[in-house]
RNA sequence: GCCGGCGUAGCUCAAUUGGCAGAGCAUCUGUCUUGUAAACAGAAGGUUAGGGGUUCAAGUCCCCUCGCCGGCUCCA
C-alpha cells in the first residue's frame, strides 16, 4: 500500500496541492474569524473534515445562510447541554436551526419557568466562553443505541434513520447516511462534556457563537403530531454579530408596536367583546369607515372587471353541505347545527355552495361564460380555541369571495387576467412586494379528479404566474384536495410575509353540484370553477394593512382625514368654514372645538394618526389662510385656503401613502 | 384541542406573610382662551372576568367555567 503525501484539491475555485491529512479548516487556513465550516463537493462539512484527493472546497462564512444555520444548530447543542446539566432528568427531543434562531425540545417533569430560562442562558454563556470543541464521530446503530440508552427519543430517531426529507426536523438529527454523534470536548483537557446524536455539521468550537438569547418556551408535540406526547420547547435566537442580533430584537419591538390588536384599541377601530365570544370582532365607527372604504373600492374594481354581485344567506340547511361534501370533510371545523323544525341548520363556513346554486338556478349558456359571481360573504368557522388570533384568525369573517365559472378554453386567460387584477388591487392598497406560491398535488391519495385536469389547471396557473414576472415558489402536495392553487404572499413595511389572496381551481364542486352549461354545439358541458378571494377576508386584510402602515393608514383609508385645530375659541368659525368646504369635496374632516389646549389637540390628533392637522390662529384668520401640520411633524404655515383644500382633496383621492 | 402564563376602573398599572381596593390617563363639571405632542381644580368611576370552596377574614390560597397572551397542532 502506497502512502500518499500530497493531495490535489480545488480550493475556493483554484487548484492547490496540500499535505495528506490536511483538514478543511487547515486548507482554508481558517483563523476562526469568519470561516466556520466548509462546503465540499456540495456537502456541508465541519472544518475538521479531512480533505481527499480531488475535493472542491468552498469556505462557509458565519454570515452566510449556511453559516448561520450551522452556528444556530450549534447553539441548540449548547442549550441542550446547559439544560441537561441543570435538569439531569431532561430527555432530548430534537434541536434544529430555524429562521432567526434555533430550538430544542425536552421531555421534563415540569415546564420551564422564565427563571429556569435565565439559568439556562447563563450556563450557555459559560459553555460558549469555555470554547468546547465540537467533535464528530461515526457510530454503528448498535453503538449508538448503547450510548444513547437513556435517551428514548433519540433511540426512536435511530429507528427511523433514512427518512430524511421528513418535515419534522428529525433528519437534522440523523440524516439519511451513517449515524454520527457529536461530542463536546473540553478545550484544554479534551474530556467529554456532552454529546448528541446529530448529522452536523457544527462549529469548530462553542466560542464561535457571537450572539444569542433565549426567547420563549412552549409546548410542542414530539415529531409534530398531536397524537404524540408533548415536550417542552425552548426557542433561542442567534446571530453572527451582536449588531445583527440587536437589529433583529429591534424588529421584534417594532412588530410589537405595530400589533393590529393594540392599534385597534388605540385608534378605536374594533374590539372583541367577551360577551360575544372568542374570535368575533365588532367594528367601531372609525373601523367601520375604513372597512366601508375598503369595500367600496373593491366593489368598484370588481364591477370594472366584469363581476356580478350576488347575496346569499348566512345559514342553510345541512342538505347544502351534504351536496357540497363539506359536512363529510369539515364538520368539526363548522359551528354545530341548530335544530329548526326538525332540520339541522348550519352557519356557512364558505360561500361557494351558495354561488353554485345561483349558477344552477336556471339553464346556462356558453354565451354567459365566464360568469363571475361576487359577494362580500360572511362565513363562520369554528376555529379551535387555541388558534384564534386578533383579526387574522377569527371565527366570523367576511370574505371578498367570488366564483368564476368558465369553459376549459377560457381558463388560461381567465387566470391570467385574474392574477393581474389581484396584484393590481393589492398594489392599490399600498402593498408592493410579492411572491407567488403554486400549490400542486403529489402522489398521495387525498387528491380527487383526473390527472389530465390537474395538469391542465396547474399549467394554466403556472403560466399566469410566470407572466406576472414574480418569483414563484413551488409547494408540492400543498394543494387542496379538489384542485391546485396560487397564493399571493405579500411583504409588509418591515419585511414580514403575509399570505393574502388565493386563486384555486376546483374539480370537485362542479361535479357534486352537477353544474352544466350548454355549449355552442348543443352538448352539455361542465364548467371550470375558480375560487378566489383577494383580501382573503376583510378582517384579516384590515389587520395586515394596520400592521403594514403601523396604524398610519394612507389618507384615502384614514377614518378621519383632516382635523381642524383652533388656537383659541375665536378661530373655530374660520376652521368650520374650511371644514365645510372639505366635506363638500368628500373629505372626512372634524374640527376639535373642545376646551383642551391647542397642544393637547395636536397630541390627540397625532396619536390618532390623522394625516392632516389644520391649525388656525389670528394670523391665519387675518390672511384667510390655514396652517398645516402633517402627521410626520412637518408644518407649513399660512397656506391660502383654496390651496389647502386642493392639497387635501388631492391627497385623499390618491391611492398611495404620503 | 394540547402545554404554559395571565385576567384589579374605559386604558396603563399599584395594593407587605391572606387584614380598610388605590394612582395616572381617559370621562364629567368648573376655571383658564391658548401658535405645533399632555393647563389647573373638583367629581364620578369597582360584585377585583364569572361561579364554587378553604378561612374569623380572600384581589391574594384551592377547584370549575369564560376570555386573553406565548408556543404546538390545525387553517376547506
Amino acid at each position: 500500500m502506497s502512502t500518499v503525501s500530497e493531495l490535489r484539491i480545488t480550493l475556493d475555485g483554484s487548484e492547490r496541492v496540500v499535505a495528506a491529512g490536511t483538514t478543511a479548516g487547515e486548507a482554508l487556513q481558517a483563523d476562526g474569524k469568519n470561516v466556520i465550516a466548509a462546503r465540499v463537493g456540495g456537502d456541508l462539512r465541519d472544518l475538521a473534515y479531512e480533505v481527499r484527493e480531488g475535493d472542491a472546497i468552498e469556505p462557509v462564512e458565519i454570515g452566510s445562510d449556511d453559516g448561520r444555520a450551522i452556528m444556530r444548530h450549534s447553539a441548540a447543542h449548547v442549550m441542550a447541554q446547559a439544560v441537561q446539566e441543570l435538569f439531569p432528568e431532561a430527555k432530548l427531543g430534537i434541536g434544529p436551526p430555524v429562521e432567526n434562531g434555533f430550538y430544542y425540545d425536552f421531555d421534563v417533569a415540569e415546564p420551564f419557568t422564565p427563571d429556569d430560562l435565565k439559568r439556562v442562558e447563563k450556563r450557555m454563556r459559560e459553555i460558549v466562553k469555555q470554547g468546547q470543541r465540537f467533535s464528530r464521530r461515526a457510530v454503528s446503530d448498535e453503538d449508538a443505541r448503547e450510548e444513547l440508552a437513556g435517551e428514548p427519543y433519540k433511540l426512536e430517531l435511530i429507528g427511523i434513520k433514512g427518512s430524511a426529507g421528513s418535515d419534522d426536523g428529525a433528519d437534522v438529527e440523523v440524516g439519511a447516511g451513517e449515524l454520527t454523534i457529536y461530542d463536546n470536548l473540553d478545550a484544554k483537557s479534551g474530556d467529554l462534556r456532552w454529546k448528541d446524536l446529530c448529522r452536523g455539521p457544527h462549529l469548530p468550537t462553542t466560542r464561535v457563537i457571537p450572539a444569542f438569547k433565549l426567547m420563549r418556551t412552549g409546548g410542542a408535540y414530539w415529531r409534530g403530531s398531536e397524537k404524540n406526547p408533548q415536550l417542552q420547547r425552548i426557542y433561542g435566537t442567534a446571530w453572527e454579530s451582536r449588531d445583527k442580533q440587536d437589529e433583529y430584537l429591534k424588529l421584534l419591538e417594532e412588530a410589537e408596536k405595530r400589533d393590529h390588536r393594540k392599534l385597534g384599541a388605540e385608534l378605536d377601530l374594533f374590539s372583541f367583546p367577551n360577551e360575544i365570544g372568542s374570535g368575533l370582532a365588532v367594528f367601531h365607527p372609525k373601523g367601520g369607515v375604513v372597512r366601508r372604504v375598503m369595500e367600496d373600492y373593491s366593489r368598484r374594481r370588481h364591477e370594472e372587471e366584469g363581476y356580478e354581485f350576488v347575496n346569499t344567506p348566512h345559514i342553510t340547511k345541512g342538505d347544502l353541505f351534504e351536496v357540497s361534501g363539506h359536512l363529510g370533510w369539515y364538520k368539526d371545523d363548522m359551528f354545530p347545527p341548530m335544530d329548526v323544525d326538525g332540520a339541522d341548520y348550519y352557519l356557512k363556513p364558505m360561500n361557494c355552495p351558495m354561488h353554485n346554486l345561483v349558477f344552477r338556478a336556471r339553464g346556462r349558456s356558453y354565451r354567459e361564460l365566464p360568469l363571475r359571481l361576487f359577494e362580500f360573504g360572511s362565513v363562520y368557522r369554528f376555529e379551535k380555541s387555541g388558534v384564534v388570533h386578533g383579526l387574522t384568525r377569527v371565527r366570523g369573517m367576511t370574505q371578498d369571495d367570488a366564483h368564476i365559472y368558465c369553459t376549459k378554453e377560457q381558463m388560461g386567460d381567465e387566470l391570467k387576467n385574474l392574477l393581474g387584477f389581484v396584484l393590481g388591487l393589492l398594489r392599490d392598497y399600498g402593498l408592493s412586494e410579492f411572491y407567488l406560491e403554486l400549490s400542486t398535488k403529489d402522489d398521495s391519495e387525498k387528491f380527487i379528479g383526473d390527472d389530465a385536469d390537474w395538469e391542465e389547471a396547474t399549467a394554466a396557473l403556472k403560466q399566469a404566474a410566470d407572466e406576472s414576472g414574480l418569483e414563484l415558489v413551488d409547494d408540492p402536495g400543498g394543494a387542496a384536495f379538489y384542485g391546485p392553487k396560487i397564493s399571493v404572499q405579500a411583504k409588509d413595511a418591515i419585511g414580514r410575509t403575509w399570505q393574502l389572496s388565493t386563486i384555486q381551481v376546483d374539480f370537485n364542486q362542479p361535479k357534486r353540484f352537477e353544474l352544466e352549461y350548454q355549449a355552442a354545439d348543443g352538448t352539455r358541458q361542465q364548467p371550470v370553477m375558480i375560487h378566489r378571494a383577494l383580501f382573503g377576508s376583510i378582517e384579516r386584510f384590515f389587520g395586515v394593512l394596520l400592521e403594514h402602515y403601523a396604524g398610519a393608514m394612507p389618507p384615502w383609508l384614514s377614518p378621519v382625514q383632516a382635523v381642524g385645530i383652533p388656537i383659541g375659541d375665536a378661530h373655530v368659525l374660520h376652521l368650520d368654514k374650511i371644514a365645510a368646504r372639505l366635506k363638500e369635496r368628500g373629505v372626512r374632516v372634524e374640527v376639535d372645538s373642545s376646551s383642551d389646549r391647542m397642544q393637547k389637540k395636536i397630541r390627540n390628533a397625532q396619536k390618532q394618526k390623522i394625516p392632516f392637522m389644520l391649525l388656525a390662529g389670528d394670523d391665519d384668520v387675518a390672511k384667510d389662510a390655514v396652517s398645516f401640520r402633517y402627521r410626520n411633524g412637518d408644518q407649513k404655515n399660512g397656506v391660502p385656503i383654496d390651496e389647502a383644500v386642493d392639497e387635501i382633496v388631492k391627497a385623499v383621492e390618491a391611492r398611495v401613502q404620503i
